[in-house]
DNA sequence: CCAATCACCGGTAACGTACACGCTACGCAA
DNA sequence: TTGCGTAGCGTGTACGTTACCGGTGATTGG
């Protein structure tokens, strides 16, 4: 009762394991005729390959760059955490990932990408800040065959295997449909962003202008601040708009670097007063969530993305399944009420359960 | 630049490869000096054990029985495919699941179990109603050595390996936190469970109560309502309910058999009118949500828990890691703007990206 | 007519591990 | 002394697959 094997194929038809194999896999060597009776028979009997055996003998070594920024930590440390996981899995495979960090997305890829130009990966993962800047850097390793996928953002018009990224435009809208719910009054709201190259944080923005328009007639909308990641322009911003009255009502912060923006709004004394909806998950933004002083975060799962881009990576160069360009996941919509459940992953390096 | 194998320790210290694989994995037949010897050098190259090569030639093979309900379909199909998905996992492990299936949860299961006590099962993944009916049984295996792992609902006071649920009380929490944000007016709300006999039915009416006292003082709760997932009572509880003046300002619905209530609330034309949090995602449910009839769903995510599930139980049987006790996963909160996102993987059987 | 090429196929050595089996040396009792 | 048990260790084989090396006929070129 144990599954068949190409030995099975093989004595079924009075041939070698080696025509089996040669036929199994379309080589040469093979007459049209027998390559037909195996491939049938192999059918018949359900024939699966044993990738225990095949990866024990390929004993394939398949060393992976992995092109990451250092900011924001509190997103791409799991996202590593991730890549690092997927890669310790029990697939058989030798894995060797090269991890190189930049300092902060569209700053300074480039250069690494430039200087690893002898490297021999099989594969890269990358966080592409402006598409336009990276573009024809991944253009060039699509030449040369290496698969790239993207992470945390995507370069749309550049030929990468498959983007992995959470669902900008949900995470948009999200944070609209929230607002619309929670604020009857009749008032303006206010985004801010990281930088508007990124699609990542543009697709928010368009997320979550459309939704609001559509569901919160009451609400208008300022046009969206670019903190282009600086902690210290992001605090100006901050207290720029917040000196203007009336206040917003409300302020999404689709980036997530949220302590300057509500730093400002502490020493404004307007964290109570102006709902706040933040973006990812961490230790800094825990007490704000648990006062309530947020109404929501959307956690973007960076462990998840960046595991799934290893395991979309590995399929590709190894069962040579090409994966579907676009992986989106579904942000998790955090609150007071189900905090915990998250708050509790932050600190080990897993977060298997999200 | 291979990573190191057995062979290496022998001809690094001048012993066997036997010697070497005894003293690795704690068998007789090896003095205790050469023990040690063995393990400093494994440790000092940093040998890790070749998975591709064990499971080739142990070749185990794993009868696994999935003792599930047939009913809630919508909840139970994509947790078999959950199951399922996993044990198609690239592992090398020969699996033979063997599904079980039994009318409703804490209906039939008992006998489907006496009927299979000839049954040679290295695993057992159970869906558990009433623990007091089920503990007994789930004891009797873990005499017998046989893993259990309870999914979606579990039995806390039995010797089960572990439990795979969402959270249920996050569930409750989040409702309630929900309704606190949208309904300002001062009133009642209601609850409308399955069988409080099961253990995720009570915990959700019990994180629902307790923080709807704490977040939501305006907002008083009336006695759960058992429908006992009878489509026909529910009906009919719901019509009682409507009936009573006032209504409720909210229904929070914490079964999946969510239609009959929503069939009731919309003949008394108070479908809009009553805001109503329902629990997990099925196509009828979809138009509802589309339309803002339904302020949010929470979707516990029953393929990730099936997929989850399985693949404790291999890590146990297989590399002998024991589980944490409890796997409690963050339901999702959906919504009208990220329905789309969930709608999509409702169809085939895979919902890899939630 | 012989040699060279070619299509096709069989046999076999690994890959790293687990385990059954066999061997040696030593201790101890008869 | 012989006989026997056993602790400790080495050897061989199998797991299923792939890659490579040959080998056999048949066909072709000189």
């Amino acid at each position: 009762m144990k599954p068949p094997s190409i030995k099975d194929i093989a004595e079924a038809l009075g041939v070698s394991i080696g025509t089996v194999d040669r036929a199994l896999h379309g080589r040469t060597d093979v007459s049209p005729t027998t390559r037909a009776r195996v491939l049938k028979k192999a059918e018949q009997i359900g024939y699966q390959p044993n990738i225990a055996a095949r990866s024990l003998k390929l004993n394939r070594r398949l060393r992976i760059g992995v092109y990451l920024p250092r900011e924001i930590a509190s997103f791409f440390d799991p996202l590593r955490s991730g890549v690092r996981a997927a890669a310790s899995a029990p697939t058989g495979v030798n894995v060797e990932l090269v991890f190189r960090t930049f300092p902060r997305l569209d700053e300074g890829d480039l250069a690494l990408f430039t200087a690893d130009a002898d490297q021999k990966f099989d594969g890269i993962i990358v966080a592409p800040g402006n598409p336009d800047h990276i573009g024809s850097t991944l253009n060039a390793l699509a030449r040369r065959k290496i698969p790239v996928i993207c992470v945390a953002s995507d370069a749309p018009r550049s030929e990468r295997l498959a983007s992995v990224t959470a669902d900008a435009h949900a995470s948009g809208a999200i944070a609209a449909e929230i607002f619309s719910r929670t604020i009857q009054k009749t008032g303006h709201l206010a985004t801010i962003t990281g930088e508007l190259t990124t699609l990542d944080h543009v697709e928010k923005v368009r997320g979550f202008a459309a939704n609001l328009a559509v569901f919160a007639p009451n609400l208008s909308l300022l046009p969206a601040i670019e903190s282009h990641e600086q902690p210290k322009l992001a605090y100006r911003q901050t207290i720029a708009l917040l000196s203007r009255k009336p206040y917003p009502l409300g302020i999404y912060i689709s980036t997530a670097n949220s302590i300057p923006v509500l730093r400002a709004l502490e020493e404004k004394n307007l964290l109570g007063k102006i709902q706040v909806i933040t973006t990812d998950l961490f230790p800094e933004l825990i007490p704000y969530i648990e006062s309530g002083k947020i109404l929501a975060t959307l956690y973007q799962r960076p462990f998840t993305q960046g595991k799934t881009a290893l395991e979309l990576l590995f399929r590709y160069l190894i069962d040579g399944v090409t994966p579907a360009t676009l992986a989106r996941f579904a942000p998790h919509i955090i609150l007071r009420s189900n905090l915990a459940l998250f708050a509790s992953y932050l600190g080990d390096s897993g977060d298997a359960s999200t």
